[in-house]
DNA sequence: CTGAAAGCGCTTACAG
DNA sequence: CTGAAAGCGCTTACAG
């Protein structure tokens, strides 16, 4: 039988009053802790029933100090990437009885500093970043804000004192030029996904986020290891923006000497050098060889399949949530993991034309 | 000059003692209400930035009532309709200086029951919720369940008493089809994206989905209209799996006589339906037309770019987060909306061969 | 303009 | 096994 709607919801007390017991034994039986014999239990239960009791989670985290949620401060859930890496940290936080606050950012220092001040003001008891900045962590670093665990995802900092779960990009980079240089291309550009620039330039912009130095380092040491040119009209910084970085592709492929090869750092990237070879003629795994990151649904699909970097992203995502429930348990915890990448060599990247 | 990390968190009573006023004016400065002389102003602020004083929204909650955050109860967050959705929705209420709890179904009842129920016992201000069955809704209603308002996203249900922000999906598919009819195709199929179903099957599902039925419904309105048949062996129902409704639109293009176009509702069915074509040898625009739901970003740099249904998925986002702060304010307030999508005709549909 | 007191709804020791 | 009391950190009337 309904209550009716008019009622305010039960607390504790109404239901400790309706069991005739007091509101610690109601507690113990709705909070599943202490000692209560099995009559006293059915009491409370068949009481809380009829009442339809819903405890309030506000009140159990002011006494108990934990609040079971995680805040995630992200720089663009839109972004397949992160967005894949948030729904494995749902379900794993959720798992273990989390749930998830989530904030976005676009990379936007100041946005992500006051995202760290409202989750820490709603008392989240841990909190994953993807830091738009490798040097601006102030707002990370326990001395000067977060009395909570943090662990970053996706993008390491210059300091060794925050926890990380990241990928190989060094390394990821790295091996996708060897794959190029492997079947001959020996002028090969770089279309670089980059959050603290206008439009797109040649030049790296100051204060880059780890993943994209990596990944920049990673290809430019390949290339000088196997003898090959880096020639900065190959090379272009582009705002994550599919119109913008079509233009950088489409200037990097309209040089004189142009390169037979790409390596694309995130899907719009890709996305963007197969629209301008589109635009400019060119036949994807002839005249121009392709490799993205990120193994995103439609990459298999295309005409010719896309050849990618493929990321652990589930893995990442649930590695972070674990890290940082080790550390709300025990905050003297240190633990921070970098995974390998893996290429999946698909259609896109043929011999040199 | 920072305090010594092992300090415990400043509260209130802190700032207060340290100012040398009562709790109650340290408050009404911190809290930006009440009046105070700027002298004291001055002073319970340089206390907070001292201490470096962080408000504990969970007392604050308590007390006021209202949490400042709004839960969000969606089929998949991966999904490329609702992380855009999400977005905006996470935009929106940031405005308003709400957060979002974000919780995934997977579009299953029982998961979203819970999450509605863990919603409420961290008292959110307001629910949004896509719900994964049209009928099984005593969750959501205030007679049984939420004492906080609520507005459905995407999908509506059998019941006049929940608001709602949808798309007119009937008329979406019923202009897809017209569409078709208009360039002579006579032989059209549907892949319908259904979460109720474990693989793929022709007959629909019972208790599916508003969204779904009301395209299959507009579908086969507009074949009506037409004159054209609508068989059973052209249509399939399947989950939103790439492989699962690649076998699907297969089973579709392999009968005797194959339907020259098909409308494909999400984009998994369409990237099901470009990979099945490539697999038997069809060219797309030229042996089988394709009209997709959703402008995901790879659609226009498809060869042939993809025509598609265009749903104003930040909109929706945006006017589900409106909706629900007027009903916050004032919980008597009732208003829905269902936008309308438009085509966006690409080279994905030619005459039929 | 400022303060003393009560109270939001729980859980946590402490007694018995 | 159960209960009375204190307290988490705020805000809200109510006085003055």
């Amino acid at each position: 039988m309904a209550q009716a709607p008019i009622d305010k919801a039960a607390r504790l007390i109404d239901v400790a009053e309706r069991a005739n017991v007091s509101r610690a034994t109601a507690a113990r039986v709705l909070g599943g802790y202490g000692l209560v014999t099995e009559v006293t239990r059915q009491r409370v239960m068949a009481a809380a029933n009829e009442l339809n009791y819903r405890v309030n989670e506000l009140a159990r985290s002011m006494r108990s100090g934990r609040t079971l949620t995680i805040g995630v401060v992200v720089a663009d859930i839109a972004n397949s990437f992160f967005n894949s890496a948030i729904r494995a940290i749902i379900e794993t936080a959720s798992r273990a009885g989390y749930q998830i606050l989530v904030l976005n950012t676009d990379d936007d220092i100041e946005r992500e500093r006051n995202a760290v001040r409202v989750l820490i003001e709603k008392r989240v008891d841990g909190l994953i970043v993807v830091p738009s900045s490798p040097d601006e962590i102030d707002h990370l670093l326990v001395e000067s804000e977060p009395e909570v665990p943090v662990v970053l995802l996706d993008r390491d900092v210059n300091s060794s004192k925050i926890d990380f779960v990241t990928t190989d990009d060094f390394e990821a980079a790295h091996t996708a030029i060897l794959q190029f240089a492997s079947v001959g291309h020996n002028r090969i550009g770089l279309l670089v996904a980059t959050a603290n620039v206008e439009t797109h330039s040649s030049t790296m912009p100051a204060q880059v986020v780890t993943t994209v130095r990596n990944r920049v380092c990673g290809a430019e040491m390949a290339l000088t290891e196997c003898g090959l040119e880096i020639r900065s009209e190959w090379i272009r910084y582009s705002q994550s923006n599919m119109d913008i970085a079509r233009e950088a592709a489409i200037n990097i492929l309209s040089q004189e000497t142009r390169p037979t090869a790409i390596l694309a750092t995130n899907e719009e990237m890709a996305l963007a050098v197969v629209s301008a070879a589109g635009d400019l003629g060119l036949t994807i795994g002839v005249d121009l060889s392709i490799i993205g990151f990120d193994d995103v649904p439609w990459a298999r699909v295309f005409n010719p399949p896309l050849s990618v970097i493929r990321r652990p992203v589930a893995q990442l995502g649930a590695m972070a949530v674990e890290f940082l429930l080790k550390k709300i348990e025990d905050p003297t915890v240190r633990r921070s993991q970098k995974l390998p990448a893996e290429l999946v060599a698909r259609r896109s990247v043929g011999p040199p034309p």
